[in-house]
DNA sequence: GGAATAACCTGGATGC
DNA sequence: TGCATCCAGGTTATTC
């Protein structure tokens, strides 16, 4: 499940391939892969065709490639190519020639000065990823958009995105003074990307874990000591993830090369249910929270 | 306005 | 073997 990890892999290794590269063709086998661009997939190919692309950014979750002005000069600019991966969508870099992969639902042709040409496959099983051209906006702060990007913007369909633990310019005051309103169970607060972006339910039962937090203790409650912990263990995991490559299930996740990541084996919570505890020993529990598993060590995480 | 919930979607696993 | 059902979960619209 593509979290803040493996979508950072995944701009990582699209940036050199993609940074200078100019859209030759496009083409849009599934309109569900384009449910964030309302204009349709006529419009998607016409705007993204002849474009070239100036690099790889992401916030939380969300990729995005800016786009420089159309030397057609039709008065568009400021715009990027954003993808959301959703639960099983991959971006991947292949051969121009190369057969179409399984669930491929976009292909762009580009043609780069120094690579040559190459395709980026957008494929996604659940079709809960989306493709869009957006147009950028001014960050409200100031501060560059996300990792990978210089430029003080964000696409506008990114602009509710709260920036991310790994951010330089994550605000830690902020996030403990929203922690200290919201009445909420902590685990559905981190899962709430306008407060802090990147984290999903991987990574939040581990974060947890590591922070020895019950997921349903409300977020108001939590000290100042316990939020600075839990903040430190997220950027912990999401360090140690990321040095990782990234959590591979079933192949719902790979890099642009088609490759799995390897912090599956790294798990302490997360899918282990019934398993002994890497701390305590005594068996993780699963229970059923927000429609989705909630993984927790009910001996070492207690609710108070 | 804040919080909670349902719906979207596909394919693998499981049970019968 | 074939069919039905369950499950995985990020985002957003809807409801309370």
């Amino acid at each position: 499940m593509p979290e803040l990890p493996e979508v950072e892999v995944v701009r990582a290794g699209l940036e050199p391939a993609v940074t200078g590269a100019v859209v030759t063709s496009v083409h849009v086998a599934d309109d569900r892969a384009l449910t964030r661009h309302p204009a349709g997939a006529v419009d998607f190919e016409r705007v993204l065709t002849g474009r070239r692309i100036a690099g790889a950014a992401r916030r939380g979750k969300f990729l995005w490639l800016p786009l420089d002005a159309p030397s057609a000069g039709d008065g568009a600019g400021g715009e990027a190519l954003i993808a959301h991966l959703g639960m099983s969508g991959q971006l991947l870099l292949r051969e121009p020639a190369a057969a179409p992969d399984r669930h491929e639902r976009v292909r762009l042709t580009i043609e780069h000065e120094r690579h040559g040409e190459l395709a980026v496959v957008f494929a996604d099983q659940r079709t809960f990823g989306s493709l869009a051209i957006d147009r950028l906006e001014a960050t409200p702060d100031g501060a560059a958009g996300g990792r990978g990007t210089r430029l003080a913007a964000v696409p506008a369909q990114v602009s509710h995105i709260a920036r991310d633990p790994l951010d330089p310019a994550f605000d830690d005051r902020r996030l403990r003074l929203r922690l200290a309103r919201k009445e909420s169970a902590i685990k559905r607060v981190l899962l709430d990307q306008t407060v802090l972006s990147g984290v999903g339910n991987i990574y939040a039962d581990e974060a947890l874990w590591a922070a020895r937090i019950h997921p349903e203790t409300l977020a108001r409650t939590l000290s100042t000591r316990a939020v600075n912990r839990l903040l430190a263990e997220i950027r912990a995991v999401l360090d140690k993830a990321l040095a990782e490559g990234g959590t591979s299930f079933d192949e719902q996740y790979l890099n642009v090369n088609g490759e799995a990541g390897y912090f599956a084996h790294s798990l302490n919570a997360y899918g282990r249910t019934s398993r002994p505890c890497p701390r305590c020993g005594r068996p993780i529990v699963r229970v059923s929270f927000m429609n989705r598993g909630s993984h927790f060590c009910p001996h070492c995480q207690r609710q108070r």
